[in-house]
DNA sequence: CCCTGTTTCAAACGGGCGTTTCAATCAACT
DNA sequence: AGTTGATTGAAACGCCCGTTTGAAACAGGG
């Protein structure tokens, strides 16, 4: 039995000492995050777990439900990360606001967290699957009623829920289009102000100010003094 | 040989509809509109193309250079299509304003015409290839230029250049969201409120009102709250 | 030790892919 | 008609895909 025993690498893995259900999973999340569920290929996965091809079809089954389990894997490793802020009874509406859209901000552009993970996540957004619609009820749905909350209250429950749910999906695809097109805006928006005005906190300001303008509870974009700068969110 | 009849140069009558290269882009644009890059087919571009396979090599060389062929045919079909409103001198800027809002809405969800161009271009903005700075230089520079300049108009002419930017992607990011991610919009939104207040011409509306009201221009959205502070943001 | 069940491995299978081949066909002109 | 060059067609090529195989390596209890 003169079999060369190449185990790819014992020390060079990422994590060579877990389950190898678990480097699959994590494997598969990146690379079908980066190419999409067609491009990625199960031979590039098992090489990046390091394992061999035959595993992904012990572990999981398929290649499909390889992919369900990785969405789903990516989304509770999310929902842990970054959960919503747990605001003190009393917080201002206006306050939980700002603090709601600085949170989905740097859940969907923040450079804190690996990236793969919302990517992946934007992939089921943009071209559903079988795994959205359990994404959407379990992780967009309770943070969009957070959302919707937050507005009631703002608009002092004036409004129709139809209408909150406009002016929620208004705010959402404000933050969304940076997350989903960022390469155009990038093009479109000169590099320096890019840096510099089209940060997270940047913009959770920017669309909180946009809003309660929006409803009538701040000051407007422009009026006589806003051509320099309006104060943005006071430390 | 690797010489590609890349436009039929004899100057005869061009029989539209029956040019084999025509109807190739035709059936290239929809499948890679319909199942993007990777999954799409040669051969199933040529069926519906009612060609040979070998004929999407003798007319584009590659699958890849068909790819960028199908994609700027659909934009230039696209701007002959839904041409920017030509508006007389003297409309007010908030017309101008409902007028944009309201033709990329139409130009985004529009159900009249085939929604595979969109889509097409919809994927390159998402994930960006070699078509797509071509894309944004010859058709979403120009649209965001003039929406900017009638921000500027709008805001009588107070606001930085960033801060009209950051306005202008605020208003498209809105309707980005229901070109996108219009699935899971309509999961988060009751059917019949769907069906009711969120087609093009009540989001083009609601879409202006929001951008009126803040930049103070036209009445809040929650009106009745207008004298109250907003603790916690605005100092 | 042997037996038993689980996990890993190299290799291969069948199929679909993009691409190429080359002979057949067509259109136009001499 | 014959010639020529541009198109079309059926078949095949080589490659890589997801998946399967059958045996080797491992672990634990008798």
């Amino acid at each position: 039995m003169a079999t060369i025993r190449s185990h790819p690498e014992h020390a060079a893995g990422p994590k060579t000492a877990e389950d190898p259900r678990d480097r699959i999973l994590l494997a598969a999340g990146q690379e079908f995050a980066e190419h999409g569920y067609e491009a990625a290929t199960v031979r590039d996965i098992c090489l990046a777990a390091g394992v061999n091809v035959a595993a992904v079809n012990y572990y999981f089954g398929d290649k499909r439900r390889l992919y369900i389990e990785s969405v789903k894997h990516a989304h509770e490793a999310r929902v842990k990360q970054v959960p919503l802020p747990d605001w003190p009874p009393g917080t201002p509406a206006a306050a939980r606001l700002h603090d709601f859209v600085a949170n989905m901000l740097e859940r969907m552009l923040g450079f804190s967290q690996p990236p793969w993970q919302v990517r992946l996540m934007m992939r089921e957004v943009l071209h559903p699957t079988d795994a959205c619609r359990e994404l959407v009820e379990d992780y967009i749905r309770p943070h969009f009623a957070v959302l919707v909350a937050i507005l009631d209250e703002l608009a002092g429950r004036t409004l129709a829920e139809s209408e909150l749910r406009r002016i929620a999906l208004s705010i959402i695809g404000q933050c969304f289009l940076y997350r989903a097109a960022g390469d155009v805006v990038g093009m479109l928006v000169p590099s320096d102000e890019l840096a510099t005005l089209h940060t997270p906190p940047q913009l959770a300001d920017h669309v909180t100010r946009y809003a309660l303008a929006a409803l009538g509870l701040g000051r407007p974009l422009a009026d006589s003094l806003t051509s320099r700068s309006v104060p943005g969110i006071a430390p």
